[in-house]
DNA sequence: CGCGATTTGTGCACGCCTTCACAAGCGCCT
DNA sequence: AGGCGCTTGTGAAGGCGTGCACAAATCGCG
């Protein structure tokens, strides 16, 4: 297989035609090995073996060999992983070499936030442009960057070459923001607006509802609380546990 | 997702069906259909077809069948759905009539927004404490709520019967919040901080990561790009639904 | 009252993902 | 050099979830 070498020249589409199938769920996984990773490079570590890495990203050893065994052999068998070898596989792989431009629509109370979150920023993404619909939003400085009205987005995102747009607004308008975005060129979305987005099938969206995370977390509760209301209920003491050390 | 398991097959022989077991995967949907009930239900509807409510939800109408039939039969064959007991049955099984007590810890950037957003009080969640560890923002008051110091939370947990608690802190010091939550009483936590917790089998953790959610969007990026760079591009799985129309 | 139109509930097959278990490969020590 | 212990990479099995296709059930109408 051809690999990609870590250095300066991020693996542009030079010598790297082909690109790996990886399954979704992998995918969804790899940033989390990442920010492990991370976490061990800067403690030092060169070489981590499936088992602590697993252990460090919260999952199944197997299942982390099985991950990385989709990218290509980047271990060493009786060694481990080389940590910074198998940071920059994952940063290519992840197309995180970009330090790709985002923009963020809807400074609300939500999107105010999302704007100053230092998490972005440290992984290799830039918030380059805020909009909004209010007028007396716009022309507000957040976090060094001024809010424009949501007519500019074409201009900036073609200006820009943005390709993520997020969406902070509330939910009313989110669809009309949506066909906004895709008309600009945008072609992933995360979406914070509860709702359902319809958007061309060359579009990505990802969601994030805050509420339904609370809604599982309710119901486990539930579930939880009539466990314990059971006659004669044991309260599930004899779980096996495994608290990954920290 | 998540690092949580739940029961495989408890072997309660009793017969007790007070509690369905439902699969992971259809809880994590049910917030979704009660969503698109609620709007269906301001929009008048009494009745809603399983084709309806799943074009509404934005998922497969034979899935939103099984789903439901998990909870029970609620449904008339040539009608469809009762709209307003479908929502009181899916507001039952969450837990969602208890009105349930949250509190966040870390009144940052992002948990100063999610102090004040709206949707969780609408959706039945109540935010009763804000906790942070920094002397400077003890006292400050965030909509009606002030914020309050962390040596205070076991004590305020068990005056207000807290279950649920929301970690918004840097992610260093998650893990200590997570523990003092445990400690307090708290038995599932919904956490933004980057990083594995460590916590009890009995206790739930749902995680959001907003940076991981982005760096899903940028290999799709990545991918997008590498296959129209290359002749014969293959339209990958897309996972697009078309919305309601309104 | 009976029939057809409509829609639910579900058995079944398929595919994806997880997990186990182990052979193959690598380095180190003697 | 050779053996030994450690770790990766992977074949195989099992479980879970999805989607199809259809029988069963209900309503409205003639």
């Amino acid at each position: 297989m051809s690999q990609q070498r870590h250095g300066s020249t991020p693996g542009d589409a030079g010598g790297v035609p082909a690109f790996p199938e990886l399954p979704e769920a992998t995918i969804a996984r790899l940033p989390e090995y990442l920010r492990a990773l991370h976490h061990l490079a800067e403690t030092g570590a060169e070489t981590v073996s499936s088992e602590g890495l697993a252990a460090a990203a919260g999952v199944n050893s197997a299942k982390l060999r099985k991950d990385l065994s989709h990218l290509g052999s980047y271990g060493t068998r009786g060694v481990g992983y080389d940590v910074s070898l198998l940071v920059d596989q994952i940063e290519y792989i992840l197309g995180l070499d970009k330090n790709r431009a985002v923009c963020l629509v809807g400074v609300g109370n939500l999107g105010h936030a999302l704007a100053g979150y230092a998490g972005f920023a440290s992984r290799g993404f830039r918030v380059v442009a805020l909009f909004d619909a209010d007028p007396n939003k716009v022309g507000e400085r957040i976090n060094g960057l001024t809010v424009q009205h949501i007519d500019e987005l074409a201009r900036i995102a073609a200006e820009e070459s943005i390709a993520i747009g997020v969406i902070a607004t509330p939910p009313g308008t989110a669809q009309a923001v949506a066909d906004a975005l895709v008309a600009a060129g945008v072609t992933s979305i995360l979406n914070f607006a509860p709702g359902v987005l319809a958007v061309p099938p060359n579009v990505d969206v990802r969601k994030v509802d805050l509420a339904i995370e609370l809604q599982i977390l309710s119901f486990h509760e539930h579930r939880k609380a009539s466990l314990t209301a059971l006659p004669g209920g044991r309260t599930a003491k004899a779980d096996n546990q495994e608290a990954v050390g920290s």
